[in-house]
DNA sequence: TCTGGGGTCCTAGGACCC
DNA sequence: TCTGGGGTCCTAGGACCC
């Protein structure tokens, strides 16, 4: 029996199912939904991936589909598709009440089903919660089950494209043989992390298939790519390395920016646009009760236009004093780009990013209480510090305790259990 | 005066995801 | 003519500091 058993419950074509909720005219035939100004394609109804309508093109270049195979193309409506996320994640929580769950993306979300693996039959509850969302809901979903995240997406991949499975498939019910034929001819591009520049690297080393990149040696893999795709391996392999993340973390950096329907050129008009962006990011920053301690604004031309002169650049300002005043940030924000304009350039896109977030009203963390661990570890810790400062003076910790910082931190207070520190002979056994 | 190592921050870029 | 937006993590070099 696995350790842990993930599955993964993702809407199928989200976009598009959730407009075909609202307008059953849409069923049936080809359907697009459009990213902003109507500029690419970010949603396909299965209609749509058969005739050959690829994720992301233009618009304009698929726009004759319209009058040759019927080709209905939607403009996004971002309000309701949160609307309908919120309450197709309300239903598997409710469903799965004893399980973890983890909002991947707007349509999708792993859940962690070890503890319903002994008296459960998982298949069949998997049926039971897709029959649930489409009556609920009326969105149609697809449903991977696997002993880790990634071994979930591929099922949850495999039950997209074999009509037998019906939408669910449970990988740890289907026979070794069957997995190993499908792993064999499945390209390496399908699994989660391997993108189109790691699938060129892979196939020169002749690895082509999922069962290839499974078949190598993680650490042989870290060194060439990365730690990254040494857990991908690791996961094919078996090995649960990717914990659910039941508490979205706190977001790192706020975004917004646009590409300008027309080019622009005068500074004037960028410091407009780029004060309209700040007050967005703004808001997001207020919705999630955060202040910001650095701004970052940047500036592009057109990069498909490569008759004309290519610029980017970027500023970032600190802010002296973490602050959610919108005046404040506005300001910085015009005069970075005033730092970085450039006069006889055509501009296409501009942002804002607000990061170096933390929680509005949070004080200054000091060492002991920045997070909570209980009075005996904080106080094993204390004491496991001072004797290493004892016998090895400040030094050996390489800075003062009270200037612990960062990753040492970290390190130090994901390992405080007692006996971590007993064995201080072989000290600094913290690296 | 000699010198090293280890931090952080910034910038930039690359890769991935949805 | 028309080519999205919002995120994450990792790497690497240079400046600067202790």
């Amino acid at each position: 029996m696995p350790e842990r058993v993930f599955a993964l419950i993702d809407v199928n074509s989200c976009y598009v199912s959730c407009e075909r909720v609202f307008d059953p005219s849409l069923d049936n035939i080809p359907v697009v939904v459009l990213s902003n100004n109507d500029g690419c394609v970010v949603a396909r109804s299965s209609e749509a991936k058969l005739i050959g309508i690829k994720m992301g093109v233009p618009y304009f270049q698929i726009k004759h589909f319209e009058k040759t195979h019927g080709l209905k193309a939607l403009s996004s409506n971002y309000g309701l598709y949160s609307e309908m996320s919120n309450r197709f994640m309300a239903i598997i929580a409710y469903f799965f009440c004893l399980a973890e769950q983890e909002i991947y993306s707007i349509d999708e979300c792993f859940v962690l089903l070890t503890q319903y693996l002994e008296n459960y039959n998982l298949t069949d509850l998997a049926f039971a919660l897709k029959d649930r969302i489409l009556k609920w809901v009326g969105l149609p979903v697809c449903v991977g089950i696997g002993s880790t995240k990634t071994i979930s997406k591929l099922a949850n991949n495999w039950a997209k494209k074999e009509p037998k499975f019906n939408g669910v498939c449970n990988w740890l019910a289907i026979d070794t043989l069957e997995r190993d034929a499908w792993l064999s001819r499945t390209p390496v591009s399908e699994v989660w992390g391997v993108g189109r520049q790691h699938t060129k690297a892979l196939a020169k080393m002749g690895i082509h298939t999922v069962a290839d990149l499974a078949a190598t040696d993680p650490m042989q893999m870290k060194k060439l790519f990365s730690i990254v795709m040494a857990r991908t391996v690791m996961e094919l392999q078996g090995i649960s390395c990717l914990d659910i993340d039941k508490v979205p973390s706190a977001k790192q950096q706020i975004i917004s920016s646009r590409t300008f329907g027309k080019r622009i050129n005068e500074l004037q008009l960028l410091q407009e646009v780029i004060t309209v962006y700040t007050t967005r990011a703004h808001r997001k920053l207020r919705a999630d009760g955060s202040v910001c301690g650095i701004i970052t604004v940047f500036i592009h031309t057109n990069r498909f236009r490569e008759q004309d002169p290519q610029y980017y650049k970027s500023h970032s300002i600190s802010i002296a004093n973490a602050t959610d005043d919108v005046f404040i940030l506005a300001q910085a924000a015009r005069t970075a780009i005033t730092h970085i304009y450039r006069k006889g350039f055509d501009f296409q896109k501009a942002g804002v990013i607000l990061s170096s977030l933390s929680p509005k009203g949070a004080k200054t963390q000091s060492l002991f209480d920045a997070d909570p661990i209980d009075d005996s570890k904080k106080q094993a810790l204390m004491s496991a510090l001072e004797d290493i400062t004892a016998r090895f003076g400040k030094e050996s910790l390489g800075l003062g305790t009270s200037a612990l910082s960062g990753q040492k931190w970290e390190m130090l207070r994901g390992n405080c259990s007692p006996d971590y520190f007993s064995g201080l002979e072989g000290f600094p056994p913290v690296y």
